[in-house]
DNA sequence: ACTTTTTGTCATATATAATTGACACTTTTA
DNA sequence: TAAAAGTGTCAATTATATATGACAAAAAGT
């Protein structure tokens, strides 16, 4: 799971405006918060910047080594 | 530009052993590390994990702001 | 010098990311 | 409580990431 929802949200950004300043359509925003599919790097690294924040941020899975 | 042709060398793997470990084609890594294309979040993230480094370190660009 | 490995690149084919338009449902706001 | 905005999802299309096979040239190893 990434956070891109949690972080557009921080913003008070809709899906749709989001998509707008990232310059793709709303629905691949959608599809992206919700896991459907697989972004292209160019376009996690947009979705970052316009969230203010980075791609481990938003994409890097901490595994937990914790027993 | 990226930083996967450092960190691979970092590691002693060629092209096509990075890939074989990826589970992609050379020519794919190949093209990444020159900047041909762009590659999805799931593979950058597992590049990133063979290399044993992480997202941003591989290919997030850090802008210099000193005048 | 020769051989083997590595890298860059081309051309073609396939898988899938991303677009567009639409509709139903939910949530917010007037 | 009605209108508007936001979200999830579907189907069809287009753009492009990735695969496969191949070849030349450079680098590394013997």
């Amino acid at each position: 799971m990434n956070r891109v929802r949690e972080y557009r949200k921080k913003q008070k950004l809709s899906q749709f405006s989001l998509a707008e300043k990232v310059g793709v359509a709303r629905q691949t925003i959608n599809l992206i918060e919700n896991d459907k599919y697989n972004p292209s790097l160019n376009l996690c690294i947009s979705i970052a910047k316009v969230l203010g924040t980075d791609l481990n941020t938003l994409f890097w899975e901490v595994e937990d080594n914790e027993s």
